[in-house]
DNA sequence: ACAGGCTCCTGCAGGC
DNA sequence: TGCCTGCAGGAGCCTG
């Protein structure tokens, strides 16, 4: 499950491998469920584009583009600018985002295909379909700035006043793509279990001097995931096809009943938020 | 405005 | 062996 990590992990490959490459063809499949911008649209905008860069916001991969340069003779080019577009790819729960010959097998689930100059192509791969793939063309539409703050560089002030006075759990809120966006739930169970606070606990009960441990723990532990490659649990894989070293260093997620790395107890599983929750009993107070 | 629950979707694991 | 059931979860939507 790509979270904030693996997302970096993956836009950063891209970036390496795209930068500058012109898209030839754009291939779109018909499913309802991964486009948030029809097929048909995505395909015409991006045939012809070329990458200018590839950056993380959240959890979303968002593509900058140029457009095509103009035709002779068509109307409407003010100054020969071209169009700016950005192509966002947001991986949901199964999604992949890979540079490959064009000549490499075409797996099943296969969205979208960006076929460029040189004979690579970029494939959207997606079996569950909670991915989405949205195009904007940033003369008629604002640029993507993600739903909520980013993580990574947060202030303590601004941290603290997210939290401040929700009722909800502080793994919910952890969760909530609105206040930080790129925490999922690897990282939330990680980051609670570093600073012993119990994912239960509501975030309002919080005092400042925990939530400063927490955002200094959350910023620690998203920055170690992205030096490891992120975690590969099920079938996460960056750009290359390869996988990532930080589910080694997990100390709660997915250990139901193992002994906690610090004092031993029994790991314990629990649903909150509708997401499956670990955490130690005897740490996590 | 906020909180919590349901739903989408497929692959895989576990049970009989 | 093979079928069935349940579970995984990001985020949009609906309800209270």
């Amino acid at each position: 499950m790509p979270e904030l990590p693996e997302v970096e992990t993956i836009a950063r490959g891209v970036d390496e491998r795209v930068r500058g490459a012109r898209i030839l063809a754009a291939w779109f499949g018909s499913h309802r469920e991964p486009m948030k911008t029809s097929p048909r649209v995505q395909e015409k905008a991006l045939t012809g584009a070329q990458f200018a860069s590839v950056r993380r916001v959240g959890k979303h991969i968002v593509c900058h583009l140029t457009g095509p340069a103009h035709q002779p003779g068509s109307l409407g080019a003010e100054s020969g600018q071209s169009p700016e577009l950005q192509w966002i790819v947001h991986l949901g729960m199964t999604g992949r985002l890979l540079v490959t010959d064009s000549a490499a097998e075409v797996v099943a689930h296969t969205h979208a295909r960006l076929t460029l100059e040189d004979g690579r192509e970029i494939r959207f791969v997606d079996a569950r379909r909670f991915g989405r793939l949205e195009l904007r063309n940033l003369r008629h539409q604002q640029a993507f700035q993600g739903p909520g703050t980013e993580p990574l560089t947060i202030a303590p002030e601004a941290f603290h006043a997210l939290f401040h006075g929700r009722k909800t759990s502080i793994k919910a809120a952890l969760l909530n793509q609105n206040l930080l966006h790129g925490v999922g739930n690897i990282y939330a169970d990680e980051s609670l279990f570093r600073v012993g606070i119990r994912p239960q606990t509501r975030a309002h009960r919080l005092t400042r001097a925990q939530l400063e441990r927490l955002r200094v723990a959350l910023q620690e532990v998203l920055t170690q995931a992205i030096q490891l490659g992120g975690s590969s649990v099920s079938d996460y894989v960056d750009a290359n096809g390869v996988k990532g070293f930080f589910q080694l260093e997990h100390r709660v997620y997915g250990r139901e009943g193992q002994s906690c790395r610090v004092c031993g107890a029994a790991i314990r599983r629990v649903q909150l938020a509708g997401r499956s929750t670990h955490f130690c009993p005897a740490c996590q107070r």
